[in-house]
Parts: C-alpha cells; structure tokens; sequence
DNA sequence: AGCACGCCGACT
DNA sequence: GTCGGCGTGCTC
C-alpha cells in the first residue's frame, strides 16, 4: 500500500449488458485488469476495470452521480494488458457486452481453501503412469519440424487424413512447449473428449495436465482452473470454453477437429473458438495449430492465401488401408432391385447391397454401425424418381416446406407453390423426406431378430455416463448393430467395427444451409475414418456403404474418391459465385418478439434502419441486405422469428454495420428483440 | 441480467 | 382498501 493513495477515476466493465464501460471513483492504488465489485442501481455486480477515465471527459458526463468502487476480488489475477485488447476484440467483433465476456474468464465458484480432497475421475486418469513415446513416423517428424521452426505467432493447419496420426504431432509439441518453461492449452469439441482422449493425455503428461467440460460439477471445474492459472498444471485440455482461462505464460495453443461446427457457440455470446483462438495467438505471439481430415473451408482457404501454414499428412500410421467406400442408389430403377427387395421385405430406406453386408457382417461376428443424419426440423421436397429437390433461383438453397404446397427460401424469402410432378424429370411426385433413427432400428430388428442392436441419439444418450456404457458395449462386442446420429460419427474408436453404412445420405445436402455440400463431404469422411480403423496388414479394409438418391452428386463422388482439395475447388467456386463464406463474410440478424405481428413489424424496421444505414454511409455500399424472411423455425418457445442476412466482401464494414445496428436497435417496438451473429455457422 | 416502479385484477 | 401479477426501463 502507497502512503498517500489518492482517489481517481476508472472505466469499468461490468457484468451487465451494457454496451459502454461505465465511471466509478476508486483508489490510485488499483490496477487496470483488477476485479472489482461495483455498486450498479440497487445492486453489487462484478467487473473488470479496463482504463482510467481521462479528466476531460468526466465533466460534462455529469447525468450521472459517479460512485466509488466497494471493493476488489483479491483471489481473482489480473487481467494483463494481452488479454484485455483480446477480449476487448470479441467484445467488437462479436456484438457482444464486454463486462459480460469478462466473467468467461473466472471459475464459477470461489477458489477451495486448503484441505485434503478426493481425486475426481479425471485426475485418477491423469496421474496414469506416464507411457514410452512412440517414435515418429517421418511424416509426422516433417510436420513436427515445420511447426517447431516457426517463432511467434503462427497458425498452422494440419490436414491429416484419419488415422495419420495428428494426435502424436500434438503431444511432441505439447511436450517441447513444456521444456522451454511454456504451457498449452488444447481445445477439442466436448463431444470428443471421452475418456479415451484423456487417457492418451494422461498417458503422457501424467498430472501436468488439467481438464476442463462441461459435464464437471462447478467446484470440479473451479479446482481445475485453479490447477491452471496457478501453474500446478502446465496443460489445459478442454472444449470451447476453456479459452477463457487465463494461462499463466501460454506458448502453444492446439485445436482438434478445427471444422466442427460445435466450436462456434450459438447462445449468447456467439462466438467462434477457433478465430477467437487465432487472434488471442496473434495477441499473445505464439503458435497455433489447427487440425483436421476434412478442413473447413474457411481455414483451408487461409491456407490458400498463404495467412495459415498448410502442412499435410497423408499416410495412415503403420500404412492400414483406407476403408472401401460404396455408392448405392436407392431409386428404384432397376428390375432386379426391387425384385430383391420385394424377396427380403426390406424397408425402403435399405439397399439390398447393404442388407447383404450386413447378414455378412453379422455372419462374421463382426460390428457394424449405421449412420442416418436426421437433423430434420426443415422439410425439403425430394422427387422419388430423379432425386432433384427444388432450389431458391436466387441463394441456392433447398427450399422449404411449408404447410402442403408452400415453399420458400429461408435466405431471402422468395416463394412459390409446390408443383404436384417434379420440374425436373416431368415423371415422379416430390415427397417430403421422413425417416429417423427410431424407425431404422425397428425395421432391422425384425430383419434380424437375433442381432444385438443399440441406438445412439439425442433421446437415447443423455448423459456422459450412459455414453461410456455404450461406448464399453460396442469394445466388448456385445453390440452387432450400433444405429446412431452425428453423434457417434466423431471422434470414436471402435476396433471392432468393419462395416458402416450411410443410410441416407440426401438428408444432409437438401438442408437449407449453404454449408449443406461441406458439411455431407465431411461426414462422409469422417465416417469413414471409423471403419476398420484397426484392420492388420493382409486384412480386409473396413467397408463404407453410403445409400443416396443422388448418386452422380459432384460431392459424392469426391467423397468417394476421398479427394478433399478438389472438393474444396469445387465447393469454393460455388461459394465464390454467391459471395457465401470463405469467398464473402455473413452476419445474421434475428429479429423475434412474442407475436407474429410484432416480430413482423420489428424486421421491416430493422431493415428500414439498415437501408438507411447503407444509404448514408458509402462503406457500406457492397453489403447484400438480403430478407427479413421468416427463419426455419419460425415458432421457437413462444417467439416468432425473422431473419436477415447480411453479406459483404470482407469483415471490416460487416462487422461494423453490425456494431452500427446493435445501437440503433435499442428502441425497438416494445418486446421485440434483435440478436445479432457475426460468423453464424447455423442458420437455422 | 437484476431490481424497482407502476398500473391492473382478486382478495380480506 | 391492499397484495401481487409482470410489462417497462435503467443502471456510472
């Protein structure tokens, strides 16, 4: 303490959503970066101090009695000066109250006093026995070097195919961070981090390492975080949210499976853990890697441009052969077909190619695993007969089905009517796609009456435990069929499992997204990678049978050929020609409010403030207003929402206009709201 | 986000 | 008469 601390005034985020910072009157003894406890109208709230108020301005700031400052949070660490501008940039970028994203960075309780505690489940993990390195191969040892050469910020997209190995890279550079006195944080989606992936950590880190998801209880993610920002722990491993931790002296940043959607948060503070991660290793000055077997596009066009490092492996560890990927049609065009359909009583939605796998499959006692991406809440119309599905002439999406001969454009709100004969081949009648996990697993019960069969969904796997349970039937070889979502397509393991079948593969593409063709590429690929991830030399490779309505669609048969960068051109000259993402930046803006009329009149005023906006300012002469069109799920917990997307060359005045509408929409009509995303990865 | 203020309907 | 519903508005 100074002899003579005099009082002076600080600008403090508080945790409140508020857009500006506001004055308090507190001691020149306190630090920028310091927690505090402020009184804000009757209350006490947490926030940051970001700056000291300059004297000029304080004066005619007079509208409000300016109060003091009632205390600091001594356990909580300063904010430093790095971190600050960084989160001060997702404050910015992302449309979002700065004093809220603040408290990200602080554990959800207080910190523990000492005192013996029991060792939850993870740490038991983490203090395996540390395991021998395996030798890397020399593909991974290029890779390993590359990175290893690079000083300061850099970011690095490792594209590796399943099975290359990208996880060994990680641990030897996780492991050199350590030995020059750094440490490291790794962020992998929460769905992948099962016990298996926090095995291999704490094969090799024993208890250096900390784990942070969303699953641990509050006092467990509470000592967690102390083990971090304390410097016990020197390794961070955890989804999205761990990037908010404030690691002491970070010098490495690791992100797995860079292209799942699952990175950008889609509550609240929407932001993407992946760009946030780049800029905070652009603010910190250290590297970060990026990795993936299917890159998004976005990352892959970084590469392209030279601003990401591109650095690829190709070759699966000890050279296991690729699984062997199959088409099927499921029109009913030929004779021979339908007759064996007819002679097995098969469903539909079940190629008598992949029945046959199947019973051999079974035959075998082998396990197989059938995927159906039923994420239908939009219904699209798909001709039986040609497979075309009708598309917006304007954003190339899939048009929507409403009521029962109304479709319209989610993007821009063109309509038409439903024509009852397919436009396309003039023969057969479009039908709306229905068809769900549940039902597959009836149907092949009764085909196969003795075969073990286990759903994995969202209704069915709730919780953390009951996907371990699962995961230890599927090891064991209890299961034979396993019938699941996207859910069991990341990130799992299973020696066991030779064959996995697509079940319908048109269900993604005819979302109306226009990541729709990525997204279709990458599951394929990914469920691929779990097909005989485990065969011997001399073995037969794992067998991928994908069934679709579309089997000539450009994107299948670059699935097929397993070719990623000439999807990537393919998919980037589309983009291209509409200005969609990577070619073109979007901001979606979400108009709702409790009834239809409201929420109606809300989104014509927030379209007329736009075009006003545009009108008077010419940097935002290139953005694309399109809509307001009602969004997919028009009706969603009593609210009725409107959308509208905004695109434009390049982040710059998008985000601007964005930041430039979110302070105009205050005084909106009453009850209505407009919620901004920058970035959205889901359009729906 | 909270928390208060204020303006309506149902109760002692 | 007042208790309490929640719609509206403000916070240095």
């Amino acid at each position: 303490m100074s002899s003579e601390p005099g009082n002076q005034l600080w600008q403090v985020a508080v945790n409140a959503p508020l857009n500006q910072v506001l004055t308090y009157e507190g001691s020149s003894d306190l630090l920028v970066g310091q927690s505090v406890i402020v009184p804000l109208g009757k209350r006490k709230v947490d926030g940051v101090i970001v700056g000291i108020q300059p004297p000029e301005k304080s004066e005619k700031e007079s509208k409000f009695k300016i109060k003091s400052i009632l205390e600091t949070h001594p356990e909580r660490p300063l904010i430093d000066e790095k971190k600050l501008s960084w989160l001060s940039w997702i404050a910015n970028y992302y449309c979002y109250p700065l004093g809220q994203i603040m408290q990200l960075s602080f554990p959800p309780l207080k910190k523990k006093g000492r005192g013996s505690r029991k060792k939850s489940i993870i740490q038991e993990n983490l203090s395996a026995t540390p395991d021998s390195w395996l030798p890397l191969t020399e593909e991974q040892q290029k890779v390993f070097g590359d990175i290893q050469a690079s000083k300061g910020f850099s970011t690095h997209l490792l594209f590796g195919v399943t099975g290359s190995g990208k996880t060994e890279v990680y641990l030897k550079l996780l492991q050199e961070t350590l030995n020059s006195g750094k440490t490291g944080l790794v962020l992998v989606p929460e769905i992948s981090l099962t016990p298996q992936l926090i095995q291999r950590f704490a094969q090799r880190f024993g208890d250096q390492a900390a784990v942070i998801h969303s699953q641990l209880t509050e006092r467990e993610k509470t000592d967690q975080w102390w083990s971090v920002v304390d410097g016990r722990k020197q390794i961070l491993i955890g989804a999205r949210s761990a990037l908010f931790c404030p690691i002491p002296n970070l010098g490495m940043i690791v992100l797995d499976e860079e292209h799942e959607p699952s990175f950008k948060q889609d509550e609240k503070l929407k932001y993407h853990a992946r760009d946030a991660a780049v800029m905070l290793a652009h603010k910190l000055d250290c590297p970060i890697v990026l990795g993936s077997a299917t890159p998004s596009l976005e990352s892959w066009e970084n590469a392209q441009k030279g601003r990401y490092q591109l650095h690829t492996m190709s070759r699966r560890v000890a050279d296991r052969a690729m699984p062997e990927i199959s088409i099927v049609d499921l029109k009913e065009k030929k004779e021979e077909d339908a007759e064996k359909k007819k002679k097995n009583d098969l469903p539909f939605w079940l190629s008598p190619k992949l029945f046959e796998a199947l019973k051999e499959n079974l035959a075998n006692e082998k396990q197989a695993a059938l995927f159906l991406n039923r994420r239908g809440i939009a219904q699209t119309l798909t001709c039986p007969a040609c497979g075309d599905t009708r598309e917006c002439p304007n954003c190339a999406i899939s048009l929507t089905l409403h009521g029962h001969n109304h479709l319209v454009c989610h993007y821009c709100d063109y309509h038409e009517t439903k024509q009852d004969i397919c436009s396309a081949c003039g023969d057969g009648q479009p039908e709306p796609l229905g068809l769900g996990t549940e039902r597959v697993e009836e149907d092949l019960q009764k085909l196969f009456p003795e075969a073990c069969i286990a759903r994995a969904d969202r209704d069915e796997i709730q919780s953390r435990e009951q996907l371990e349970e699962l995961i230890e039937r599927m090891e064991s070889g209890e299961i034979d069929f396993l019938i699941g979502t996207q859910m069991i397509a990341k990130g799992l393991d299973f020696p066991k499992l030779h064959l996995v079948g697509l079940v319908l593969a048109d269900v993604g593409f005819h979302l109306p997204d226009f990541r729709a063709g990525e997204r279709i590429f990458q599951l394929i690929t990914q469920v691929s990678g779990r097909a005989g991830r485990h065969v011997k030399p001399g073995e037969a490779p794992g067998q991928v049978i994908v069934q679709t309505y579309n089997p000539d669609h450009p994107i299948l048969q670059l699935a097929l050929q397993g070719d990623f960068s000439a999807f990537a051109e393919y998919e980037l000259s589309f983009r291209q020609g509409l200005g969609y993402p990577p070619c073109g930046r979007m901001a979606l803006f979400r108009i709702q409010a409790p009834e239809q009329k409201l929420a109606q009149d809300a989104a014509s005023t927030v379209k007329l403030i736009s075009e006003k906006l545009q009108a008077k300012f010419s940097k935002y002469q290139e953005l694309k207003i399109l809509g307001p069109a009602e969004a997919p799920m028009f009706k969603l917990r009593n609210q009725y929402r409107f959308q509208m997307i905004i695109k434009g060359p390049s982040p710059w005045e998008l985000v601007q206009f964005c930041q430039h509408i979110s302070e105009n929409t205050d005084k909106l009509p009453k009850k209505s709201r407009v919620i901004i995303d920058v970035d959205p990865m889901n359009v729906l």
